[in-house]
DNA sequence: AAGTGGTCTAGACCACGAC
DNA sequence: TCGTGGTCTAGACCACTTA
């Protein structure tokens, strides 16, 4: 017989390499919260037996969601899920610094919380048809008491159910509430900036003229799965602030 | 004898782990010019042979080349040092895109370019002394023919001895043109964005009124070394551009 | 002292590109 | 066909944390 017959594909559903698809399983067990944030992984001879690949293999994978910023290793104490703090999600997600370059403290105000149906503006931003289920936030940041920035937040409600804010609690960051209450961890966003002249209801709001240039900042916020949870824009005044970008 | 005294500090004058004293060496072959852009480094055995290190050691230096662009790789092809391309130093330097997430191209004129000596805001931007030689450019970008943004650039003169721009090429990427002429290549930059009312002289250059929003990105240029290449202020007439950046 | 992640090695095999 | 980088394994030893 032919010896130079190749073999036929040997029924193989994962192209992709080993450490990529162990990636996937592990990410697949934070989003789904079978280990939730704070939650102590598996030593890595133990997933790496587990999972019938090398020690090598598991961490190659595991190299990449610390990266990607899901979890965190030392060593000696082992590997977690990393938990959303304030500080953590300012730190990755709120660029502003004042202009010697330090970070700038703001108290959160919520001036508006309500359900509401994507407007076509918003289902255009979110990449979702008109009229899905979202609720809309009005919020003011005060930065030394004075109102800096006013944001407006469109939550997509399918990622989360019920969505309210806690009692009282104001100024909780959202992203670290939407962790806590919804099982759903920010992982990346997009950002589109360009400045405006400020228009009535922000002059109002931040005690400014009409047509003071403000910085727009339009936001996309995306969960480990990479679906869309959350479109936000904020107007900013940078007299005595700067947005902070690093370019690699 | 006592067996429990421990090895006093045994002249390692190398704390680092090796793959990252690897990278150093590497680095600085890159960055002396002993490797040009371009150039084809050697396979990975021979690297590793040649350092003293196995495979995998070199093979995670390079890695982190390759993560930093200053390298590329390919199966089959081998390793080469990359070149700044336009392309290359737009993808990861300019940021402007237009309503639809499309880049932007832009024409470049130089409105002049001189040499002279840091004043004290140049200086404390490049964190060197009042006073250091520098070379002064300012520029316009055209979009579609209109001009839409005003660029005022301080260079090092100590990174770039001799600076000119060559005759007649006035549309070239200023860092395509720095690694050609001088051998300097751009790693990474740091940008502070603010929205500023237009002054008399934007106004006129854009063709705006006094007052109109623009986008004021100021930017500070470092080399592979990570010494400090340029100071740049950009204004941005954002009317039908967006800045885009992602966070994660 | 035990257990964890971090470093380093050696070697097998695969997939791609150039010749 | 050969040489390259890409994947995967197995195992040794080190450094740090906790108890």
């Amino acid at each position: 017989m032919s010896t130079s017959t190749p073999t036929p594909p040997p029924e193989r559903l994962d192209a992709r390499p080993l450490y990529q698809q162990v990636e996937s399983v592990l990410i697949g067990r934070i989003a789904s919260g079978a280990w939730p944030p704070g939650h102590s992984l598996p030593a890595e001879p133990e997933l790496a037996s587990e999972l019938g690949v090398s020690q090598g293999t598991v961490r190659k994978a595991l190299a990449e969601l610390e990266r990607r910023n899901l979890i965190e290793r030392r060593q000696g104490r082992g590997t977690t899920v990393l938990r959303h703090t304030g500080d953590t999600a300012r730190f990755h997600f709120y660029r502003l610094r004042d202009l010697d370059g330090a970070e700038v403290i703001s108290r959160i105000v919520v001036l508006s919380c309500e359900p509401a149906e994507a407007d076509a503006a918003e289902a255009a931003a979110l990449k979702l048809p008109e009229g899905t289920p979202v609720y809309r936030l009005r919020r003011i940041r005060l930065v030394e008491g004075a109102p800096r920035i006013f944001e407006r937040c469109t939550l997509v409600a399918e990622r989360l159910p019920g969505f309210h804010l806690p009692e009282g609690e104001f100024s909780t960051e959202l992203y670290v509430h939407f962790q806590r209450a919804h099982g759903v961890t920010v992982e990346h966003a997009e950002e589109e900036l360009s400045a405006q002249a400020a228009g009535p209801e922000e002059a109002t709001l931040l005690g400014l003229e009409q047509g003071t240039p403000l910085l727009m900042v339009e936001r996309i916020a995306y969960d480990i799965a990479r679906r869309v949870v959350e479109h936000r824009v904020s107007l900013i005044d940078t007299k005595r602030y700067r947005y902070a970008v690093r370019l690699d």
